[in-house]
DNA sequence: CATGAATGAGTTTTCATTCAT
DNA sequence: TATGAATGAAAACTCATTCAT
């Protein structure tokens, strides 16, 4: 189950965008130095060496270096994130999972596996949406209505059967999130290599399930 | 670009009663102009005309934009991660909590309280630890330091007690630290309202205790 | 930074029959831009737009920007100084006027409708002419020849016949060409609505006839 | 009777706004490259260099390229025309010329030297006025008003009197603008040597007397 | 100590023009 | 002949920093 990789898509979104060899290029080298040094930090002449081309090709297309970071995030933003979540949700349907253990064993190694695999395109994501909230806020935005449509139900039948903590979604799914990135925020902030996603999963999983589990009623 | 060095901003002493009446007003600008605009977004003058001040008068006494973020940050990073004297372990120790619950709920509303209490600090220091790696690595450092030299400790009673998993004081701390980031950091990034502390402490504290407390041996 | 010389202009023949659909609508995108917003701040891209071609089509036949504005200003500087056969000079003498009231009066109506049927060229002429003085220079050369060799001769019957006062052609075309622009430059500038021919030539006949018409001999 | 020289009113309110040394010489220099090669062909650097200062002076205080050229023109469009017409009415009335060949000598007079004294700011102004119509618009709006408020009256009593056609004050100011700017228009646009004013006001003053002197009764 | 004019290197951006297809 | 991607030189503009007053 070969995971999701952001680069993969966004190369296709070049294609379909019809961009030249040249300005794919000025998009990768743009992604790596914004990855690296941060948007501020880079220069538009930065970025036209690292491609190999002129100053003039990063602006022909693009028509400003916000042009350019919006170039490099809009694939990841606008068409894997949305389209990764859904993904996502259907596969934890399509997952079956007959114990709430197996759904978050599941879910956390895919969701390790998608941050690994895009680390860079993640790093400079993380800087921009700490620059500009209205970000973060349209992501909650979109999050509450997965809440809504899908995990809700999800989560409903493990509750019933007394498997999950009968909180509101938001809240497990905060603490499991919390407990994702707690491994995962360092990692990509400082580039660091690459986690053992099979360690991170068992530690994670130990410590949520007995968090996230409710309390024996016979106790 | 930013040569924010952890060590550095630590080292750096600044007294805040021996500054001036400007001198204040600058750092007041500073923050609140690196808060909302960010740092790369901010000028000097930005920061000259929010204040009152010349242009001249902004290099006066911090010499550099830079010497103006650490000026910043600094009064901050002395209380994030409270290494020395007068800090919050220190403030655990003497609790003398006599349950590990009474000693989460201690530290869980000390640092919520601090957090809020800093928020603007709180946002420029995310989004220069975003941008330069290293001062995450500082922190990672300063953390083990605490970890060994007062936290190892100070768990470990409680874990002999048997009301506190057996697990690395890092390993537990990471875990504290990522469910009350799933709170504050959303709230700082967007710059929301006061979280509600009570009702945060009590949230973390209920999920913290059943993820952190031993099965039971019986079982 | 203009090169345009009015002789390099006259000499360039350029016949819009051998000009293909593309290529006139480059001449026609070029001279709705220049009017507009001025040679200076029209640039190729937005000329390649207007006339849906490529850019490089636009430098196809014309080579270079300028020699645009020159294709654009050729046509109408071929008729705004009327020195060559077919002008209107020719269709002065013509005309056959027994009374100078007559040639003033024929002569008034051809310019304004002249000036009104090209409009947009006008506008920017007269911005290159304000531009680079040497298109003046060219122009008054050429108005001195025609002076000399048409309209010297023209006057002489009139002055003989005591209907045209005694003073040297350029000053009695100077008037002639300064009233009429008194109506037609803000006109022109402005792009307001066309002028009521009829109105200005009556106008203008009564004014200049009054001030052009020597003084009775009796008085 | 000196001629108001722009150049004076413009010096002194460069004083008013507390303007540099440095920053009048960006102000002169600026001045006399648009003057000579037009708005759009100075470059910054251009301006600089003449004024012998840095790139960054040329902005410091004018914020952009065109801040400057308001700078430049605002004087004398906003200072100096509008007080200049005020003067200029006033002085035609204090003349209390008994005939209006004497008024007109005196109008004539006086125009042709403001013109002649500030040639290079008038070549800036009309090059930016054939570019931009709205400057003409206002300039039309505020000669209505004058002509309303002090030359109808003034007109008037020359009408009354036989010495002067009864036609619209428009229609006559019109004439006399037209008849002078026939003399002053090709040579500043040329930048030719000054004017002989004695001839020229010679030369107009007999044309539009002839022109505007209403015909005998008894003929 | 404070001022603010001045700096100049650096940055983003524009655009006429070329050329391989 | 038409295209449009690419160019690169030059333009406008920014800004942290210095220094004479």
């Amino acid at each position: 189950m070969t995971q999701t990789d952001v680069t993969t898509l966004f190369a296709q979104s070049l294609d379909a965008a019809h961009l030249s060899k040249k300005q794919q290029a000025v998009l990768n080298a743009s992604l790596a130095l914004f990855a690296t040094h941060g948007f501020d930090s880079t220069s538009t002449l930065d970025i036209a060496k690292l491609a190999g081309v002129s100053e003039g090709t990063v602006f022909k297309r693009f028509k400003t270096k916000d042009g350019l970071l919006q170039a490099v995030l809009q694939p990841f933003l606008r068409g894997v994130l949305p389209i990764e979540a859904g993904n996502f949700v259907a596969k934890l349907q399509h997952a079956q999972a007959s114990h709430f253990a197996d759904l978050l064993s599941f879910a956390l190694r895919d969701r390790v596996e998608f941050v690994m695999a895009n680390r860079r395109e993640m790093r400079v994501f993380i800087q921009e949406m700490v620059k500009d909230p209205t970000i973060l806020s349209g992501l909650t935005a979109d999050l509450n209505t997965l809440l809504l449509q899908a995990v809700d139900p999800l989560f409903a039948q493990y509750q019933a059967a007394g498997e999950l903590v009968d909180w509101p979604s938001m809240r497990i799914v905060r603490y499991i999130t919390g407990t994702l990135l707690s491994y995962l925020l360092p990692n990509v902030v400082m580039s660091s290599d690459a986690l053992d996603v099979d360690q991170v999963c068992a530690e994670c999983i130990e410590f949520l399930l007995a968090g996230l589990t409710p309390p024996r009623q016979g106790a």
